[in-house]
DNA sequence: TATTGTTATACTCTATAACTATA
DNA sequence: TATAGTTATAGAGTATAACAATA
């Protein structure tokens, strides 16, 4: 649709042909923003009542403390894309609901060990099978397109996280 | 990497070989999510001073007022997957700013006709050069990549406008 | 002197519900 | 009775800088 067009009439039935995002339909950028607000309402909503429901990071955590026990919350907060600072609101949150435990790191004293609770190890089976089902979000994607659009981004993610994340 | 692996001992040159992210090493969702904060950081840096920086949404309510004239608040509403609410502060913040018009709609004195001040359209043109650069921040992907990216996020994309955003 | 993690603060975004005016 | 937009509020995430302890 050219620029400058005729006003529209309602929100009804929106399509893509009859808005002109100007330059932001060529953006990456655009799409990933918006999407991601949507991605996060859904997880929001099939994560209700958990104790890792809402908040970027929760998860994650929940992952990787699980998978390399003794892990450093500098580790983590590098893949998760925050400084130390709200890495450590993330850790108070979840040993609050008694799912991590803080150990003194026993190579440096500075540092910490993360390692899960029973009830840690139980969750993350829980949100394994949620996470699971998160992939109905994307009904309108077959798995041939889900499988590539995850290999694509699993590059640019990792290309982000070299660079420390465009660290703010 | 095989979970319960060994601890690993610090953060320096992290790589997707010594991380086991689980079932998120999978899912879309995830990458997305971290992907976007990000893009976020790297737009806010190339924005900032504009009227327009922080905050989802301006810049599309720029770029949709700017070709739509006349356009109807809640229409843009559906487009950035915000609530009515939330697109009046949006409005506030670009008219306080001198970047927009509300006029009554000539059909229905309930609704709002919105147009680009001539601040506006000048600022239009200088966020869609820095949307362009933009562009950098995937300096690691090529062309042909980003291009198929942005062609099939833009069909998710308009899957969830359809559905309504999933809305909150 | 650099690093790990903590604390405090100010700012912003988000979700929700109640409200008005008009259709 | 439904819709367009507004207002108010409570809850959460984010960015920043300053701090204590250790390396």
């Amino acid at each position: 649709m050219p620029h400058g067009s005729a006003e529209i009439a309602n929100a009804r039935a929106l399509k893509a042909e009859d808005i002109d995002l100007d330059i932001l339909d060529r953006t990456l950028n655009f799409f990933v923003r918006t999407i991601n607000i949507a991605v996060t309402r859904d997880l929001d909503r099939r994560l209700e009542g958990l104790d890792v429901a809402r908040g970027t990071g929760k998860i994650t955590t929940l992952f990787l403390v699980g998978n390399h026990p003794g892990i450093r919350p500098s580790v983590i907060a590098e893949v998760i894309l925050k400084d130390r600072s709200a890495m450590g609101r993330v850790l108070d949150d979840m040993e609050g609901h008694g799912l991590i435990r803080r150990e003194v790191a026993g190579d440096d004293s500075r540092a910490q060990a993360l390692f899960l609770t029973v009830k840690g190890e139980a969750l993350a089976i829980t949100v394994r099978a949620i996470l699971k089902e998160s992939r109905d979000f994307f009904a309108g994607t077959d798995d041939e397109e889900y499988a590539m659009l995850v290999e694509h981004l699993r590059r640019i993610y990792w290309r982000i996280v070299a660079n420390k994340g465009a660290s703010a």
